[in-house]
DNA sequence: TTGAAAGCGCTAACAA
DNA sequence: TTGTTAGCGCTTTCAA
């Protein structure tokens, strides 16, 4: 009954139903113009066969393997993973799939990473930055595919991008905490060299307290990327030890806020009449804890939907698909006054 | 100079190296026995052309993909991003490459998810959970790949498990609350019919409830997974509602516990001494928050890292590979008395 | 250490 | 609506 050697193939099917195996390969393509008996006879006989599809076999005829691939610098991440999510929702639409890989923040890694799913001949390619090393770069030049750069504004794009001035963000939060009269401002956020992002908020942070004449030196270095909350915790201990006076300080992510805060929730620090607390990204804690936390919110999941819908209209040749600047939002919640 | 049609091919490298194509394929692999002159000038070639090896044709010819497949309930979850961390990081160095796919806590649409993977040619698949429609099992069992599930210790597995109890892992908690000296404790979880170790988690509270002779009917329903901080702090406002004399509680994850711990403190409600909680998944926050919380590690990253070490063994055909049962860990933290 | 021949399973292109 | 032919780019197999 079983042929317990070899899955059976379309020729198998062909066979069975007394077809070619051209309309065989049909009859699994929904838009294809096909008799409905025909199509019955030939699914039938595919369920009886316990038939499989191969997409490898589809895959290299074709020259389309309906992926897209993605990297992101940590798959632990809600903000990534809410990104990798609209932007899977938008591509499942289109029956495509989405390939991902991590960088763990570093660009090495993102160029190998970037190396290994280009083998896989992806349809387009969605990488998250804007700061790529050089070979990474020919590489994605060279692929001949879209490419996306995300939750970055990139000075030169290699092809599209979707995202936003990390910089400029913070500016922003800063320009609002020396509205409501906070002076002695710090930054809390990771090594400069490892996290772009995390250090072009920095620079965004400096620039605006130069711009608002105000000490810009009150930097506390968190470690090695990613900056999560017990090193947001740490660093918040270092910062009350070393500069008792500072009013405010603005976390490189809401999970480091979080930690800053149950530090200063420990010590009896009272946050935010002594302390102020901002955050980045929106994460669900920040919503949630008590006080709640003053965030940015940088629209993750809109990024990975915008970029979905930018490569489908890409790949479908239609309209004038252009890059996208996404509008951070600043959400003032307790943890400022 | 640059052929701007169509992508070089080994066939295009082979020429300008002056060789044959399957010696250039050799050069590729760095196992192989090729002269390193040889070598040499088919990399210089390789590199001068731009070529990408085109792993499609490989994956054909060789049916071999270097894909091991992976269904997670969702991508936005600590727990499952270890797993998957765990397992991809082992399976990197054997060069293998993990394709994820998420289920949004839905077995149809995990069957649907598992149908499309398979058709990649994955060289193996993990899933999440040992609940799944026949259809599904039976697409795992006749897919003549190694199937294992995790997360759970299924009655009848697919093929190998890496999991644990869930019932069995809430048992424990309830044990040490009982022990401690808590009588009135409540379990706060998602709808029974979505999340299949939600729902054992409570089962295992119920059986360990009437083992001790206690009332198990203290039951929250924090609505349709995922169980996250909002719907703990929800939870948390109708238990003190409906049920304002219960000492403990016991959350589906820690998220939710988060939630709940969250909504007591807003109300006043002093953690542990009017009211404990335990969470579950030793997630970062549990950690970092005030008061830190009683949990349950379930070994989130071992799961992953024993997964990819067992498929690892299963491919190579040496050793004795057998299922494998993790034993969770208790951690008592200032929640609870 | 290298080469020649064949073909993995599907589908583009064209024909009927 | 269905069939025929050829071939996607690589690697297995066998031979030199």
């Amino acid at each position: 009954m079983k042929p317990s050697r070899k899955p059976p193939t379309m020729a198998d099917i062909a066979r069975i139903a007394g077809v070619s195996p051209m309309t065989v390969s049909r009859a699994f393509r929904s838009d294809s113009l096909i008799r409905s008996e025909t199509r019955q006879a030939i699914l039938g006989a595919a369920e009886e066969l316990g038939y499989v599809f191969d997409s490898t076999a589809s895959n290299l005829r074709s020259q389309r393997t309906g992926f897209v691939a993605v990297t992101i610098p940590s798959i632990n991440n809600a903000n990534f993973a809410d990104t990798v999510g609209g932007l899977s929702e938008v591509l499942e639409g289109a029956g495509m799939q989405t390939l991902l890989g991590y960088t763990n923040y570093d660009v090495h890694k993102e160029e190998q990473l970037i190396e290994q799913l280009l083998q896989r001949k992806p349809q387009a390619i969605v990488v998250t930055g804007g700061k790529h090393t050089p070979r990474a770069r020919k590489l994605l030049e060279n692929a001949h595919i879209p490419v996306i750069e995300t939750w970055d504004r990139p000075a030169e794009p290699i092809g599209y991008y979707v995202g936003f001035s990390n910089a400029g963000a913070v500016r922003g939060m800063v320009d609002h905490f020396v509205a409501v009269g906070y002076r002695r401002i710090a930054f809390l956020g990771g090594d400069a060299s490892r996290d772009t992002r995390g250090s072009d908020r920095r620079h965004g942070f400096v620039e605006a307290m130069k711009y608002h004449g105000l000490d810009p030196s009150r930097l506390i270095a968190a470690g090695t990327p990613p900056i999560s909350m017990r090193e947001g915790a740490n660093a918040m201990a270092a910062l009350l030890k070393q500069m008792p006076d500072t009013e405010a300080v603005i976390c490189v992510s809401d999970l480091s806020a979080f930690g800053a805060l149950a530090e200063c929730l420990r010590r009896g620090v009272a946050v935010p009449e002594r302390m102020a607390i901002g955050g980045f990204g929106n994460y669900e804690i920040g919503d949630i804890c008590v006080p709640t936390l003053t965030t940015i919110d940088a629209r993750a999941r809109l990024i990975g939907e915008k970029a979905g819908i930018l490569i489908l209209s890409i790949l479908a040749g239609t309209g004038e698909p252009g890059s996208i600047t996404i509008a951070p939002e600043l959400l003032v919640r307790e943890s400022t006054r």
